[in-house]
RNA sequence: GGUCCCAUCGUCUAACGGUUAGGACAGGUGGUUUUCAAUCACCUAAUCGGGGUUCGAUUCCCCGUGGGACCGCCA
């Protein structure tokens, strides 16, 4: 049995899309699952809209979500004349011919088909007209000679077998009049080249195949085994595109979602392992398998994203939850400097207790950032006369105490208590307003120990 | 319109033809709590409809209904 060998196909475009993603992670941990190879591929063989800034994002989404493929990224269009090569091949041992159709005459065609209410296939006129007269104005597109009778059967991985009519595929272009491969000859061409063993793709190249299959036949080449994965849905149910709020990747990374838990959630959507909800990298690879894969369309459920990243968020590493944040601020808000750093390690314990996303840490932390507070009117309003003593005498003992710890903040906090009739509240949400511009917030004993004790001070006497 | 695919709580999904149809998210109720959270306990909630096959159907078959994909000299 040869290398398991997968690819991710994406043709830079347009940002990466979220599905395309999971497609990625699908075909990657399909590879690593059999110790095999997973490729990228640009598919950059549509000039007008290929850009290198896309090509980028994807090479660095893919990165971000831990996905690394082997061997440098095959760049499609370096390779365009191998695929004319194989086109050439097909059209010398007869299955492939000129089309000298006019894009008129086509577009007439279709809308004929279109009036009629059938499917549109291509008439097959030059198929095998040998005494047409050749039009010196028009150049010819290469047309694949797709059969015409019988019944074509492919075994997916996912889908299961899929039978359909050879009628209903027509005489597909594989080489354009400017002389250009087509998606259709250049995806098998590198496929083979590439000796890729399984394709792993979105339900809507499920047609494709059946173009595919023939090339593969007429070379007699091995062909790879295919599966199909079901779209992801909005969540109003449509098919994804580019127009939703969060459809690329980027939107996330931009919300503050980290890469683990939005791997984790488009592991499981679709796919499923018994019970299992949370998924180390590792357990993914070891588990992954397509079997797994339901048949069909999932929609794309926000709060569930959100559910995840909280529980990544609880549960990683506080250093590493730190790096993320400083790395999130730096692209989305503004720097954290050394100094403002170093207070944020040491509050990260509870800051990310509240916390769904990285943007929600960012929030929480808004007091240990700011050097100035804005206190909301409303929040102004509970600083009266008896809190304002509360805050003054709070101050005098703090600032006589030598050692400040939860135990000798709580001896004072109690004391003042005592001493002014009060319940915790009267003294705590004092010391949050005053402290954080708040009365909601971290704890406020969590608080006074994050904050350095002279601004601590200083933020009290300004009140 | 044609071809193909799909159908279990609101969502993601589990269930060799035999389960009180399970889990997770969301939602609800209560406990805990200095605020907001968090947390803990509990609750609500589904096999699209109709026919078969079978002792027995979420599971197999057919028909309907609903949803989706494709129908580019895009990929």
């Amino acid at each position: 049995m040869s290398l398991v060998a997968t690819r991710f196909a994406p043709s830079p475009t347009g940002p990466l899309h979220i599905g395309g993603v999971r497609t990625a992670l699908f075909n990657w941990l399909f590879s690593k699952n059999n110790k095999g190879k997973f490729y990228l591929r640009i598919e950059d063989t549509d000039k007008e809209r290929s850009k290198d800034e896309y090509k980028n994002q994807i090479i660095q989404s893919l990165k971000w979500i831990g996905i690394q493929h082997d061997d440098k990224e095959y760049i499609q269009s370096q390779n365009i004349n191998k695929h004319k090569e194989v086109a050439n091949e097909l059209l010398k041992k007869g299955f492939a011919y000129k089309c000298y159709c006019s894009e008129d005459e086509i577009k007439e065609q279709k809308e004929k088909a279109k009036k009629k209410g059938l499917p549109f296939v291509y008439n097959r006129k030059w198929r095998d007209s040998k005494n047409l007269e050749i039009p010196k104005n028009v150049d010819p597109v290469t047309r694949f000679k797709s059969k015409m009778s019988g019944n074509n059967l492919i075994k997916d991985l996912v889908q299961g077998n899929v039978n359909i009519s050879n009628s209903i595929i027509e005489d597909f272009i594989i080489l354009r009049k400017d002389r250009s491969p087509t998606y259709q000859l250049s995806s098998v061409v590198d496929d083979h080249l590439m000796n890729i063993t399984h394709v792993i793709r979105g339900d809507d190249h499920k047609i494709n195949t059946f173009k595919q299959k023939q090339i593969y036949e007429a070379m007699n080449w091995k062909m790879p085994e295919f599966a199909h994965i079901p779209l992801i849905h909005s969540e109003s149910g449509s098919k994804l595109s580019k127009r939703d709020k969060a459809s690329t990747i980027n939107d996330y990374i931009k919300l503050g979602i980290i890469s683990d838990a939005l791997r984790n959630y488009l592991l499981r959507l679709g796919w499923s392992h018994q019970d299992k909800e949370i998924f180390t990298l590792d357990e993914s690879i070891k588990l992954f398998n397509l079997k797994g894969v339901g048949k069909s369309p999932s929609k794309l459920d926000m709060t569930r994203i959100l559910s995840l990243n909280e529980h990544y968020i609880k549960h990683i590493d506080e250093k590493e939850l730190f790096k993320l944040l400083k790395i999130y601020c730096k692209d989305f808000k503004k720097s954290i400097d050394n100094p403002k750093g170093h207070t944020l390690i040491k509050s990260m314990k509870f800051l990310k207790n509240k916390a769904k996303t990285l943007e929600d840490i960012y929030q929480n932390a808004q007091y240990i950032l700011n050097n100035y507070l804005q206190i909301s009117p409303e929040d102004l309003k509970l600083l009266d006369d008896p809190s304002i003593n509360i805050l003054k005498d709070f101050l005098n003992q703090y600032e006589k105490t030598s050692i400040i710890s939860k135990e000798s903040l709580e001896k004072i906090i109690n004391g003042l208590i005592d001493k002014h009739k009060t319940n915790f509240k009267g003294v705590g949400q004092p010391l949050r307003i005053a402290l954080t511009g708040s009365r909601f917030g971290p704890g406020i004993y969590d608080i006074i120990l994050s904050l350095d004790k002279n601004e601590t001070i200083k933020r009290l006497k300004l009140v």
